[in-house]
DNA sequence: TAGATTGTTAATCGATTAACAATC
DNA sequence: TAGATTGTTAATCGATTAACAATC
């Protein structure tokens, strides 16, 4: 079979859905049972149709004046997500990134699952970091193979981010949420998703160099 | 003048800017003064023509046979995001996100500049992490008359998110950085970027099932 | 000159938006 | 029934890809 290097569709529609999701649990809160696209749409600062697009894709139906139903939409979501059954990963590197991600609520509310972090630092190994065991770096392989974990959570230093890379990969590990600014090598089937804080900030800076400029053009006007 | 909320475009292409941005300074620091968009493209998974159309946006020329010059590509990618001239924040909140910002140093490459700190705790109150002096948030507007920052990187507990805002807005902050996964309401000539983990994670989740699912269907066929 | 690479125009593809019919 | 909202088809828009001419 060809391994096509498959482009993953709705990617802007998979963004959105996070937001639906953490919109609808607040109406589930609220006791509510059915929520409109208009509302959604206000609150995301979109126009309904998209919502309603999107919506579609999660072959949720709703009913005309009432709107859709509010918790089969939190579960399709979850279900399209892979939310809905644990996905338990490990952590690599428990530096300040690490510590951060460990001390997260919101993931263990998504499934997430962090069973197990490592380090390579003597002081570190074997203390409890937010309820997670760390263990030394140099029995990976012994505990992947028992542990068998869907993710691996790499926040280490650059210098060490591909070589571990391998190891996770020799290891089987399906997904690499990278936290580090490598662009890691990996094979086809392997996923990864990098996380990259210049990215992020390009994105506001971008914006915000252009309302500048705009805002000086306005002023010699 | 119509408050238009402009859409930005080329949103992709800022994306791929601070890869090309980082594989540039890579070529630089190996001593070469040009680099073909076959070799940029191949580094970051992506066509060659596809790189030639983001230089396109950048308005920097290329030679055939040769490639594109590394330095000025290198000056109008900064020059494009904003990064050419430094950018000065201040940071609210110095958790375990906090502290993992101030502690990252790829963002002072790329010219953003954390003057200040602040916090309500008193125990952190007037020290320094990373650096940085931490204040008391109670003398939140004071500061900012004094600082003049353009950005604010927000990074409180959920329940002071949007107070917190509303007071930046009001002295005046251009844009908000937002690590709180509160949807913020702010005017529009206010800019703010949402950094989620959430809604990172599912894109790898996502992905994640699906090819769990397909492995699936392969192994019954 | 031949060949590699840039630059540009046109085609394709996917996502968003518009228009409107269907339904409760 | 009237009106609000969903669902669907078509139009538009932007980004990517293909094709190929221009250039060193």
């Amino acid at each position: 079979m060809k391994r096509h290097l498959r482009k993953m569709h709705n990617v802007p529609t998979v963004r959105r859905l996070p937001d639906y999701h953490a919109l609808l649990q607040e109406r589930a809160a609220a006791g509510e049972q059915f929520v409109s696209s208009s509302y959604l749409a206000e609150q995301m600062g979109i126009i309904p149709v998209l919502v309603r697009k999107d919506i579609e894709v999660l072959q949720v139906t709703g009913t005309p004046r009432i709107g859709y139903p509010v918790e089969p939409l939190l579960r399709r979501i979850e279900h399209f997500l892979g939310w809905g059954e644990r996905m338990d990963a490990v952590l690599l590197g428990v530096g300040q990134v690490g510590a951060a991600i460990l001390a997260n609520r919101q993931l263990a509310t998504v499934g997430l699952n962090v069973v197990a972090a490592f380090d390579a630092d003597p002081r570190k190994i074997s203390t409890r970091i937010h309820g997670v065991t760390v263990l030394d770096v140099a029995i990976l392989e012994d505990e992947l193979r028992k542990l068998q974990v869907d993710v691996a959570i790499l926040c280490v230093p650059s210098l060490y981010a591909q070589g571990l890379t391998d190891r996770l990969v020799a290891a089987g590990v399906g997904g690499i949420w990278n936290f580090t600014p490598v662009r890691l090598d990996v094979p086809d089937q392997v996923i990864t998703q990098k996380e990259d804080l210049t990215t992020s900030y390009a994105l506001l800076s971008a914006r915000l160099t252009r309302t500048r400029a705009e805002t000086c053009a306005e002023k010699v006007a």
